[in-house]
DNA sequence: GCATATTATATTGTTGACAATATTATTGGC
DNA sequence: GCCAATAATATTGTCAACAATATAATATGC
């Protein structure tokens, strides 16, 4: 079990696939409008606009669309038309659920797969600069703070099965994530955890690395249930 | 949260959609023909042929194989075809870690969200009859009774997101199931560990039930390790 | 006979046209 | 003016023909 060693995080996520097929950067630019309220949960969506503008043809929409439905971000009604997927409060406290173990078990894994000086680079990056910028509410720096640490996490934990899942619940719940940012309180506790769970990850304590990133996700599933009649 | 009572469990597990559209139905057969392994990975399927057995465009085809293709059950090169997919030795052990993480949250979430008695079926069915039955290797009766289990939590799980991806996981490894059913020994201790779930959670302890389904889930993945190269 | 080039065949990829269905607009009755 | 029935439009669903690519078969040079 050859553990993998400190690597170059880049500074910024773009989209992972910028060639491919007609289909696939239809997908992926669907997608981003969709995860980031570009295109708001009940938009209808019309297969002659999209394949206009993209200037392909309506199949490739349409292959597009199945594999959206498949990933559960589009809903398709027969004869209808296809709409952005709209989540109830009862979806996510079930996708809370499955985040809190498949998170925990990232973590664990990650924490396992690496040597301590891999985590340098993002216990750096949640230093006192991060730590002034949310304690200023600059969101966005907070938000790609989590991203690289999602990214550094996913790739020290190795495995394509997680990696799969965990993005197709990104998508779900990136929106929500946003919105759970501006609850008062929500991001410098966040924060915080990060920090603790690095730590423990550092340590190479991989038992209390999994329980502190399942703390982490359990108390956003609090603020959520306590705030969700302003976040839904 | 109110928690639901006992529920009749119905004998046999048949598809769950005997209706739908041309490409649903084409989904379900195939991927029949895949957990079966009527079709065993590797196998190339070519969309005239399956166009014309099922007397359906080729279009149906291949939309079926975009679904199936995003659940990870066939692999498709471009301009080359689609095989059913062939999994490696390190898949199966990456869907051990997620299966041990979300059949845990499973349990926990079926142990809150019932009564005891509703377990009063599934653990008459893990008596005694069924006990005999795995002594003298009738597989078939094994298998009927762990569908049965797992049809049981979920549907007291209560939680659609948890359902979608477990089923997805199900699929890809059933028959590395059936086939670590033959290993000397391991059916009766997967019995048995049946049996100390049931009782946890008819007891209520979720937490109890929630660590013997982990353990459930690292010991198969223990004997897989061991015997990987038989069963590969 | 063997390796390479070339043709022929089979298979997948893409498209535009047409059918089926739903939505909107129009008409007619009261 | 309001409601129902009907026609017109728009949108999705399906298909069969064609293009692009890969595979198999044949021919060619040495």
């Amino acid at each position: 079990m050859t553990k993998r060693n400190v690597t170059k995080l880049t500074t910024v996520a773009s989209n992972p696939k910028p060639t491919g097929s007609d289909t696939d950067r239809l997908v992926d630019e669907l997608r981003r409008r969709i995860v980031t309220n570009e295109m708001p949960p009940g938009s209808r969506i019309r297969e002659n606009e999209l394949a206009e503008e993209f200037g392909v043809s309506r199949s490739r929409v349409r292959d597009a669309f199945g594999i959206l439905e498949e990933r559960g971000l589009i809903e398709r009604i027969p004869n209808k038309g296809a709409v952005v997927m709209r989540l109830e409060a009862d979806s996510f406290l079930e996708l809370f659920d499955v985040r809190e173990v498949l998170e925990g078990l990232m973590v664990r894994l990650a924490t396992q797969n690496t040597e301590p000086e891999y985590w340098n680079d993002l216990i750096e990056l949640f230093g006192d600069d991060l730590e002034k910028a949310v304690s200023e509410n600059d969101f966005n720096a907070y938000m790609a703070a989590i991203a690289q640490f999602r990214k550094g996490c996913i790739e020290a934990a190795g495995s394509d099965t997680l990696r799969g899942l965990l993005d197709d619940i990104y998508d779900r719940v990136l929106s929500m994530t946003r919105r759970l940012m501006l609850v008062p309180g929500r991001a410098s506790e966040g924060f915080r955890q990060h920090q603790g769970i690095l730590q423990a990850m550092k340590e190479g304590d991989a038992e209390k690395a999994e329980g502190l990133k399942r703390d982490n996700i359990r108390s956003a599933r609090q603020w959520f249930l306590k705030y969700n009649d302003f976040l839904l």
